[in-house]
DNA sequence: GTCTATAATGTGATAGAC
DNA sequence: GTCTATCACATTATAGAC
């Protein structure tokens, strides 16, 4: 999928708006207007709206995609896979802010093969995370607890965290990655 | 605000309607359509499709604002304050999980004196959260970490526990209270 | 309390001039 | 590559019959 400059501002002022109101809540009138033209010459360089969500998502998922891929090798072991695995989360937070949100909000009203790709994308890399932690239980480094709720304690912070970003840009990603890192792996009580 | 039964009925039909695919792309017609009438009979009923977004989510909104003032008196411990708000959070997630859906997806959709009113209501949980983990902090109950980081960890997982619960509904709460407590609390490390 | 009919507006998208 | 004009349809909501 080649992206021409002004596509790419296209796809990148999307979006942002995206972030704010939701996919359905922002007409094609809208996105022209943020970019200073009219709502006809958005279709001379895209072909949908869809496609523009498609974009946006499809990129974020392959790059959740592609860094758990290199996670995945058994000689790691499993704390440092799950400490690699924060410190992309909060790298692609920082870097695609506005990608990430619409990922999280919008992902339900991709449709047809985007919709699918998305769902066979998340499915891997939340069957790899479980390896991970399974792995971690057997070789005693993780506490013996339901697998899939400490899935989901790790995955709702992480994917959420763009919010906690939002209202907090001053903030530097190894200051986060530090105190993630203590706050998911080792609890908060003393 | 006076509900009568069929009123009840629109709103407890449109939360799981709002849930699963956003405010924004259901229309009046699909509401109706799964009430077995037409649109216009809704409005015999209630005044906006907005009226409705406002009393789904509020409700569930005070039912938070209640439960942290209920928890708020200094004689408490601040780890038995935690637990306590998991356990509400938890309560809510079961017993109210299309509702919380809608507040966590949906709320930015409110508008005017309803916006205002959630607003207030979020950011004075969010303060007496904050307090309990401040408190926590200096009788050395707590890490001294970033609390507002800590905050996030915690209100993160408990907000969106409600999408691992629509696919986990044989779960018992006394299992998800004693599993979330340990991850949240104390981590996931052995 | 529900219906049909309809108003008023907003939507994604296309045609064709420049 | 952007514009104006427009299509075809979906939207929330109201009026008035039953």
């Amino acid at each position: 999928m080649k992206l021409t400059r002004r596509k790419l501002e296209i796809v990148s002022t999307a979006a942002k708006l995206f972030r704010k109101k939701g996919y359905n809540s922002v007409s094609m009138r809208d996105l022209a207007q943020a970019l200073d033209i009219k709502a006809a010459s958005l279709y001379n360089h895209i072909s949908s709206k869809q496609e523009i969500l498609a974009i946006i998502i499809l990129e974020v998922a392959e790059n959740f995609t592609e860094h758990i891929n290199t996670v995945f090798p058994e000689s790691i072991n499993s704390v440092e896979k799950l400490e690699s695995v924060i410190e992309n989360h909060i790298q692609i937070t920082v870097e695609k802010t506005n990608a990430l949100a619409c990922l999280n909000n919008d992902w339900m009203h991709l449709e047809q093969s985007d919709l699918e790709s998305y769902l066979v994308m998340r499915n891997a890399y939340e069957a790899k995370m479980r390896n991970i932690i399974e792995q971690g239980i057997q070789q005693k480094q993780l506490q013996d607890r339901n697998i899939d709720l400490v899935l989901f304690s790790l995955l709702s912070t992480l994917r959420t965290l763009h919010l906690w970003y939002s209202k907090n840009k001053e903030t530097s990603p190894q200051l986060m990655f530090e105190e993630m890192k203590q706050n998911l792996l080792h609890g908060i009580i003393r």
